[in-house]
DNA sequence: TAGGTTGGGTTCCTTTTTGGAACCTGTCAA
DNA sequence: TTGACAGGTTCCAAAAAGGAACCCAACCTA
């Protein structure tokens, strides 16, 4: 299969993939959760060549996480913002983080950290079932198949 | 900057992204998830080429998200698992899951379901504070530069 | 015992993607 | 008039992915 056949799979993390799973689009949505919105400021930050950054960008404008809104005229200027679908791309970000935090990180720590406003604390990211409210771990779950998809109950389960 | 430096950033997302963050990486560990366990499984159901999957199974042991056990002998067989460290991408993975099944899912809904053994319920993840328990949004979030590294935080924060 | 199958790869070659640098286009300011 | 700035595009070389064929040890089976 070609990566660019994910989108057509009948399974939601390809499908995201096939947006946000190539080298650098996670790199730059870190940036515009961290409030860059500007062109030469993602490619100053990132070091990414001009001509990938532009194509991910417009990726990302054309699947609707990023829009594009002026901020002058003459010459027309404009800045990359998250839209509400590309704000919901936050636990992904975070539990990325929070990951790395874990393994990856060296002897200064991490080298960013979240405040919850609400609370004043540093937090990190915990996963909890949307119906019990308990944390829940990969232990935790069982997969079936979706409602809409029995007929293909084998071939998306192993 | 190269891809293959990423690793050396100060940002954990980053260095997540250093091991898991190429095209194909996340959907082999997918299957992971679901208890796929064999090279030649995960060929079929990737449908991937097979020097790349070689070549993602052997990085993905050398970080230690996978190991290696045999299953039987004469011929030694070996499969794949996930260790702690590739369990606790969990989150991550259903992270990418649940933004599939909101905005890219057609008419027929999420192909596969989660169902957490606790509670007995199907289950969406929910990102809440590890302080104080309440879901987080991205705007709910405030970043700041950790202890260790205050001398870098002009070039960590925009 | 020759021939085929299975699991788990590796090799080789072609096609796509990146990386890196140079170039283009309005607008403004010196 | 030259230069800078923001935001690209173009061109070419290098790296990675795709696809097919090959390898090998140990079975199985006719």
């Amino acid at each position: 299969m070609r990566w660019d056949d994910l989108d057509k799979q009948p399974c939601s993390l390809a499908r995201t993939l096939s947006v946000v799973g190539d080298r650098w689009t996670m790199v730059i949505l870190r940036d515009c959760f961290l409030g860059v919105r500007r062109f030469d400021e993602f490619e100053k930050r990132l070091g990414i060549t001009r001509h990938v950054l532009a194509e991910r960008l417009r990726k990302l404008v054309d699947h609707g996480v990023l829009y594009k809104t002026p901020y002058q005229q003459k010459p027309v200027r404009e800045e990359y913002r998250l839209t509400d679908k590309g704000l919901e791309l936050h636990p992904v970000v975070m539990a990325l983080v929070h990951w790395g935090d874990t393994h990856m990180a060296d002897e200064r720590g991490a080298p960013i950290v979240h405040v919850h406003k609400q609370c004043g604390q540093v937090m990190q990211p915990v996963t909890v079932c949307s119906c019990c409210g308990e944390p829940v771990t990969a232990r935790d779950i069982r997969v079936e198949t979706g409602s809409g998809w029995q007929d293909l109950a084998k071939e998306l389960l192993p």
